[in-house]
RNA sequence: GGGCGACUAGCUCAGUUGGUUAGAGCGCUCCCCUCACACGGGAGAGGUCAAAGGUUCAAGUCCUUUGUCGCCCA
């Protein structure tokens, strides 16, 4: 029975089957009871009306990967799924798509809108955790949880009722950032600074009752019709005489005090400011010093209001401007200087953030951060990489209080009812009949929606049950670890463990580890709305789901960004290829050495594979032992690299056996003992071959699931198997350890690379077999490369290697490479290219001339020997007797060519 | 303004606690469509480890300063 094997490997069609086949069989459902350690880990909720973008592909690789590294491990596993409402994010898709559709939201009224936004979110809602179906991220889907789900709203409420009640949140009228385009209150984490050229403007203001002016300088003119002070700095000589008079506010006509405070910069401008309260947070400590009026000039939307008099219903923008024009005709405006001066933008809308005056909702900080700083410290909560503590350490310290309401309608409804005769605020889990304080039935809810942060800040329990003690949350809580990115720190993770301590009284995570950025070639962040973004759907159905998880992994080195590109992906599908081709050769060639009588159950079935290695008459062939030496090194090395978040060096060492080790030498090395006519030595190269590659496959399985899970079914498996991805990682048997192959095949490859080199010098044809001599002061060596001469032989395309004494050995004609111990030699009749082959003699004796004298230096130094450890000494003296003769002999093979083109007379 | 990180081959990056001629992938050069794979095989070229100073027997690795770039906080 012929296999139908594709030439080369097409993810296309076998990803999507794979993918099916793992979610409907259910595989990944985790049981709480199941025995074994755990290891749970639960998703950084994308928004749920996002779609898979480079950055998820990162993050979502890695955390697969150590799920499913984990899972097979032997692991009690749960990767738990979800998505997040993303309340302001999400309110301005869906305000937009009806606006789209002539549709104004506000008009719509709340009610209407919110099923609007639930409509759209169980439309197309569901594409990003399709998409990651599709990627085969091995989630329990049971277990997916939505942010918003009336299930983790009840938990939400329970939350903001308990640390009311601790009064850890509070209502206060404060200055807080606005922003004038999504109309809602922000947190401090969701302003974002940037550095713009403005003008500095220097307004005169007359002083009442002289002919004198007092200049101020500002950056925001308009506000000058929200003034209600100037300052000065009480020490400030140039002032001191104007303090306790009236300046008046020019535009206004309104006659404000002149007031000193200590907190006037006189470096800054003219050393007098204006004091707008409403309008700036510095004005409104000094204002709140003064008593000062508070007068706010503006609209929720930034245009100015009533109190700004003519100026009224002009934009904030558009009042800057005739606030100019207007001083400027009544010459009022001294001068206008250039001025650097970072603003702050709305991270969504980059919308200039207006400071306003207004009541909110806060979270009090201190208390909540304290422990969460302790966790840290004491090391209960691993950060990974290290240096992100310290950023965690600076902003917990010096954490501000939270704002926690938003004026939105999409999100958490506030658990707070006003009744309307007293305004008494009563805060309940249940919908309350009436006040808590005066017994009204007049109640109204709080029209404020919660930060979206603040019911993501649960999440690590309340998707696993809290506050109930279910079996999820007694087995899975504390998480294991999480996976996110540096840039939300502050903005989740701080919370998380906030929270999590505070309510729980565990940590939410032993570990986070905080993964890079994904750049563009120009270094930049990628942006979708910036066109900048590499799309991972379409490339994953380009160069294969695998081929991306892998490369991320491979260039995922813990704290350093990546700069993703196309040609590093098609290196990682190139791998995926030469795996699938290694696969190929192997059924393909057992097919032949089926006609002889053995099939794939003899040859790889489960029982035979585990008792590999084989040996031939009771000997454990040479190659054999180096290639289960070599997986047990990979298996340590993976699994070490993987336990310290290490994935590129994971990555890094399975590529090199793969195809370095499995592909490059052991696949050629036993390709004539697969057909060999001696059943029992072409049975035992068989056996061992499919129990190497096996064991790789799992090895590389948590990297590409979908090719590893293809190959893995062609092979035969236990009864009842299912997947790969239940299978067991390969350990490093003990046995399988053996550091002399290592070493014996190193020289015999040593040998066969000098002799290829020699081949390629003398341009050889690539299927012309020539005659070469091997000679070494080694005899161990010699007998090494007799017993394996067949294999050097066909490696370097000999028709004969002959094993020669030292004193017979030729080093005069034909070319000729040389080590410390051994020398090899090719004849052939083309001659030799001198003029090459002097100018590589001579780079290399430069070389080693200059290795040599720095060891003979360092050597000869008392204090060095004294110093140095035993073991440094002794490697260098070995090296250094080992360079010694190497310069030997190239330098006699140097003049022996120089000797030689002279008597030939070439050059 | 305060803090952090980066600077290593043409490009993108590794390089654990200082220790023997600094590595990988891609690209480049030369040879080869050899019966698993040209998404391949073989052989090569290419680096004064940003600069200067210091500590040390020994520095890509530790310290200081400078430069360039990036990030976080204010």
């Amino acid at each position: 029975m012929a296999r139908e094997i594709a030439k080369a490997y097409e993810p296309q069609r076998i990803e999507p089957r794979w993918a099916e086949f793992w979610v409907k069989e259910a595989l990944f459902k985790a049981d709480p009871r199941a025995r074994g350690p755990v290891f749970s880990i639960v998703i950084p909720p994308p928004n749920v009306t996002g779609s898979l973008h480079i950055g998820h592909m990162l993050e979502h690789t890695q955390i697969d990967v150590l799920t499913r590294w984990h899972r097979m491990r032997g692991y009690n596993t749960l990767y738990l799924p979800g998505t997040d409402h993303a309340g302001i994010s999400t309110q301005r898709v869906v305000v937009k798509y009806l606006a789209d559709q002539g549709i104004n939201y506000q008009k719509l009224g709340r009610e209407e809108f919110e099923k609007q936004v639930w409509k759209w979110k169980e439309e197309a809602g569901g594409q990003i955790t399709q998409q990651m179906r599709g990627i085969g991220e091995s989630c329990d889907w049971t277990r997916e949880k939505f942010t918003l789900s009336p299930e983790m709203s009840r938990k939400v409420r329970e939350v903001f009722v308990r640390l009311y009640e601790e009064k850890l949140i509070y209502r206060e009228k404060r200055l807080v950032n606005w922003c004038p385009d999504c109309l809602t209150v922000l947190s401090d984490l969701e302003v974002v600074h940037e550095e713009r050229q403005g003008h500095l403007w220097h307004i005169k203001y007359p002083v009442v009752g002289t002919k004198q002016f007092l200049t101020v300088a500002t950056t925001r003119p308009e506000t000058m019709l929200g003034d209600t002070a100037v300052a000065v700095h009480p020490e400030d000589e140039r002032y001191k005489h104007l303090v306790g008079k009236k300046a008046l506010l020019p535009l206004m006509n309104r006659e404000i005090a002149i007031i000193a405070d200590e907190a006037v910069d006189r470096e800054f401008g003219t050393g007098a400011v204006k004091i707008t309260p409403a309008h700036d947070p510095n004005d409104l400590e000094m204002g709140k010093r003064h008593n000062l009026e508070e007068i706010d000039v503006m609209t929720d939307d930034a245009h100015m209001n009533a109190n700004a008099g003519a100026y009224a219903g002009l934009d904030r923008f558009a009042a800057r401007k005739k606030v100019v024009e207007d001083l400027k005709a009544q010459g009022l405006l001294e001068k206008i200087t250039e001025h650097a001066n970072a603003i702050g933008l709305c991270e969504r809308s980059k919308t200039v953030v207006e400071p306003r005056l207004s009541t909110q909702w806060f979270c009090k900080m201190k208390p909540l951060a304290e422990p969460a700083i302790a966790a840290v410290e004491s090391g209960d909560i691993l950060i990974v990489p290290e240096n992100r503590r310290t950023e965690y350490f600076n902003w917990m310290t010096n954490i501000r209080d939270w704002t926690i309401s938003r004026q939105l309608w999409w999100g958490h409804r506030i658990p707070a009812w006003y009744c309307k005769e007293n305004k008494h605020v009563t805060v309940a889990r249940e919908t309350p009949a009436k006040c808590a304080a005066c017994g009204s039935p007049n109640l109204e809810q709080d029209p404020d929606v919660l930060d979206t942060w603040f019911s993501s800040g649960l999440w690590p329990f309340s998707t696993l049950g809290w506050p109930e003690q279910t079996e999820d949350f007694k087995t899975y809580y504390p998480t294991t670890l999480l996976i996110t990115g540096y840039d939300i720190l502050f903005f989740w993770v701080a919370r998380m463990i906030m929270l999590g301590i505070h309510f729980t009284g565990k940590v939410p995570f032993r570990a986070v580890y905080l993964h890079s950025l994904v750049r563009t070639g120009s270094g930049e962040k990628m942006s979708k709305s910036k066109g900048t973004g590499l799309d991972p759907v379409e490339l994953n159905q380009q160069y294969g789901t695998d081929a991306m998880r892998f490369c991320l992994a491979s260039m995922a080195a813990p704290g350093t960004d990546i700069i993703l590109s196309e040609d590093r992906l098609a290196s990682s599908r190139n791998f995926a290829n030469k795996i699938w081709n290694a696969a190929r050769f192997l059924f393909v060639n057992l097919e032949k050495y089926e006609q002889g009588g053995a099939n794939l159950e003899e040859l790889a079935g489960p029982e035979i594979r585990a008792k590999a290695p084989y040996a031939v008459g009771g000997k454990l062939p040479l190659v054999d032992a180096w290639l289960f030496a070599r997986l047990a090194t990979t298996i340590e090395t993976v699994n070490d690299a993987l336990e310290n978040y290490r994935f590129h060096e994971a990555a890094q060492s399975v590529y090199q056996f793969f195809w370095g080790d499995f592909c490059d030498w052991y696949i050629e090395w036993v390709k004539p003992e697969l057909q060999s006519a001696d059943r029992e030595r072409a049975s035992v190269a068989w056996k061992n071959l499919f129990a190497a590659f096996n064991a790789a496959l799992r090895l590389l399985h948590p990297f590409m699931p979908f090719l590893t899970e293809e190959l893995w079914h062609q092979l035969p498996q236990l009864a009842g198997a299912k997947s790969i991805a239940l299978d067991r990682l390969p350990e490093a048997q003990p046995p399988w350890k053996n550091a002399e192959a290592l070493r014996e095949v190193a020289r015999i490859q040593e040998v066969v690379t000098a002799l290829r080199a020699i081949r390629a010098e003398l341009k050889v044809d690539a299927k012309k077999k020539v005659p070469a001599d091997f000679s070494t002061i080694d005899r161990a060596m010699g007998a090494l490369i007799q017993t394996n001469r067949e294999a050097v032989e066909r490696f370097a395309v000999l028709s004969d290697l002959r094993i020669v004494p030292k004193d017979k050995f030729d080093a005069k004609s034909g070319a000729v490479r040389s080590t410390a111990t051994f020398d090899v030699r090719v004849a052939y009749s083309e001659t030799v290219d001198a003029g090459a082959e002097k100018a590589r003699l001579k780079k290399e004796i430069e070389g080693l001339e200059k290795a040599i004298a720095s060891k003979e230096r360092q050597l000869g130094d008392q204090t060095f020997r004294s110093r140095a450890p035993e073991k440094i000494i002794k490697g260098l003296e070995a090296t250094l007797a080992q360079q010694k003769v190497e310069l030997d002999k190239l330098r006699k093979r140097l003049r022996d060519l120089e000797a030689g083109s002279q008597a030939a007379g070439t050059s």
